[in-house]
DNA sequence: CTCAATTTTTCCCTTATGCGGATTAATTCA
DNA sequence: TGAATTAATCCGCATAAGGGAAAAATTGAG
């Protein structure tokens, strides 16, 4: 538990007043002090101390109130985007992309490639991000000293803590120590992290949970993934990892138990057909779920009924999440929505029969497709956060004793 | 967003310092200074805070060190037992308990009323609750203005911050206010919550769980509930509801949703019976699940086959929770243990079956058949916990490092 | 153009906190 | 009895936030 002293008081009001900046774009310091219960002297303070290392700007424009506003005009401030640069990516079986993001989160460089990695030695891996990195960075026309942290964020379960990927479809060893590896090769801290927490965030940021504190993110991806953001933080379960919600038991026989990953996984729904010619190449390639939308639409086609099955399942799960977090809305991200109104209907449906009575208002369904860019975006901001000294700990460990 | 200033500082760590004199029995200020990161200086004001407050007691006895201790002797500290006395209550279907504590949460007095209120009008309970909460009193030597707090337990879905009953099994309506109808009955502060949680909170104080500030409660009674511990805090879900676990969904199919209350609830596991004799009147008394035990001794029994099944789909929704929040020990409680081994070895091996590999040994399954008295005295913890003023919320985010 | 009115921002002072070092207190041992 | 040792407190300092007054920057009326 940690003890409070000065110093603290002041970081965290320092993060208040920044993620205020942040938020509310240009705004006055007035606005600040009412906004945040802090004095307008504090206020005041703080943003002084932060114009003077640079991670803030003054614009002498922009006042929303009235133009004929009496008395002296307010100072607006906002992100100074120059203060920090970082690299977000997102590292999937059959591809990776990057985007290079200001201090503000705006990307000002991307870059996919194109390689299916999950058959690749870590070293070729590592490579390949590596070497993915540093184009980005040159693209944006800077050097990777410009760089202050990046962030990969990638499928499986992840410990974010001591940048440990216990497993992940895309390596084939377990418990590798990614952000070590990646930061001497670098040499710019970086930082490891589940993709489903990148998205969260990116959401939170700039997507459908701007408005948010608390909702939930389902990730249906090769790997089915959650996320959980409790108070504008991420809940990273007891032990700090991250969940791997594919692990889920949707019902059992004494022989056999079924598991959300083997209805719903990628290779589930997809794996089913013999996998022949053009449609097979696709799945090779990683297009399988955009390309199985087309064979859907004959709707008597096999993979109708897996993806029926696979709504129906996921739509269980949510149910169950629902019950236990009654989150205000829950967000469905992933390649899997490609599938298109089959699967997501049939999520619905299940979702609704599911959900206790009580709850039935609790949650907000949404769907979104994000494109790749975005996660990348979200890892990108997952670094951000840690450049905004953010006194309380993502996941709050408490060491009591 | 809580903002920060000197108050809340000094609530921070008055809170640290209060808590380690809770736990550590009695203390001296140099180890609290040690195991608190405060400097003895701040140790010493903050105690001598305490000692004004009439909170702590000094004893000049009890240093842990050699005897033969040179200089000056250390003074420990500890509770001061009669700074505050509250009383906590588990409302079951039937049968109320009550149980009258100190500032330490020593049971000074308690009561058991037999009684069946699942069918009886609200004011009919309000007035057995009252009754009894005064009886207590009465019993320990006291009169009702010696209570600081009372606060009530009972299964469903309660609304801790606003002290809603949304549904509970001990009312016919929904949505009543029960907190405000007790407070103003007794005239004393009174807090409803869940009793899944004052048990949590009995185990975090006195229990299975006195070394962790992360764990997960799963309670069996006519309801099934869940408390999640997650940095020593009741973890409430986004809506600052209670979890209702019944409502999970073990597996659907098109026409038939099947959830965990439907095979593990009381009444499931009883019910299939054609009660009759002996076993219904225990049955209507509430003594079934240990009558019960009795009947499935002869394995051929029915009622064997109820708690197999039960047992399977406990361990199954537990490994769930396990997968989603990887808390370092599950504790498992309530009246459904009383089937006895045949239901808590199927319910392990269903465990056992559908944890997924990579986390199997992170949870600790553990059974505990407290007896009704401890889940008052754990209210009784709820309404300490207030007094306790604990700077963060209940739910709030947590401050780390 | 000047001056009053208005609003934002800063400066000064007070009070709170925690901390480090010196001081006092209480005990053991020689 | 006095030296050594450990515990607890006192004193002064640094830093925080907050309130009120003053300064700054603008508009509008005469």
């Amino acid at each position: 538990m940690k003890t409070a002293d000065p110093e603290l008081m002041r970081a965290i009001n320092r993060f208040t007043v920044l993620d205020k900046i942040r938020r509310r774009g240009p705004i006055s310091r007035v606005e600040i002090s009412e906004r945040s219960q802090l004095s307008t002297t504090t206020v005041s303070a703080i943003t002084a101390s932060l114009l003077d290392d640079g991670l803030i700007l003054t614009r002498h424009e922009g006042d929303i109130r009235n133009t004929a506003a009496r008395g002296r005009p307010r100072v607006m401030l906002e992100l100074n985007p120059d203060a920090a640069r970082v690299v977000g990516a997102k590292i999937a079986t059959n591809r990776i992309v990057f985007a290079l993001t200001n201090f503000c989160g705006e990307v000002l460089s991307k870059l996919t490639i194109p390689v299916r990695v999950d058959r690749l030695p870590i070293a070729v891996i590592s490579d390949l991000v590596e070497d993915g990195v540093r184009r980005c960075v040159v693209d944006a026309g800077l050097s990777l000293g410009d760089i202050d942290t990046v962030c990969l964020g990638l499928p499986g379960v992840v410990e974010h803590r001591t940048g440990k990927v216990r497993s992940s479809p895309v390596f084939r060893e377990t418990d590798v120590n990614f952000a070590e590896e990646m930061t001497s090769r670098l040499n710019r801290p970086t930082i490891v992290e589940s993709d489903a927490h990148a998205i969260a965030l990116a959401h939170h940021w700039f997507g459908q949970a701007r408005d948010l504190d608390d909702f939930v993110i389902v990730s249906l991806e090769q790997t089915l993934g959650l996320a959980l953001l409790h108070n504008g933080q991420l809940f990273r379960g007891a032990g700090g990892l991250s969940h791997n919600l594919g692990d889920l038991v949707l019902g059992a026989t004494l022989d056999e138990t079924v598991r959300l990953s083997a209805i719903a996984g990628e290779t589930a729904i997809l794996g089913e057909q013999q996998a022949s010619g053009h449609f097979a190449e696709a799945v090779r390639l990683g297009r399988g779920m955009a390309h199985a939308q087309a064979l859907i639409a004959s709707r008597d086609h096999p993979l109708a009924a897996a993806a029926l099955r696979a709504g129906e399942a996921v739509g269980l799960a949510i149910a169950n999440i629902v019950t236990l977090f009654g989150p205000p809305r829950v967000i469905i991200v992933g390649q899997t929505l490609s599938l298109g109104a089959m699967f997501t209907d049939s999520l619905r449906q299940s979702y609704a029969q599911a959900i206790p009575r009580s709850i039935r208002e609790v949650a907000e369904l949404v769907f979104d497709e994000s494109p790749d860019e975005a996660w990348a975006q979200g890892a990108a901001v997952v670094a951000l956060r840690e450049l905004y000294e953010s006194p309380w700990g993502t996941t709050g460990p408490a060491l009591s004793l």
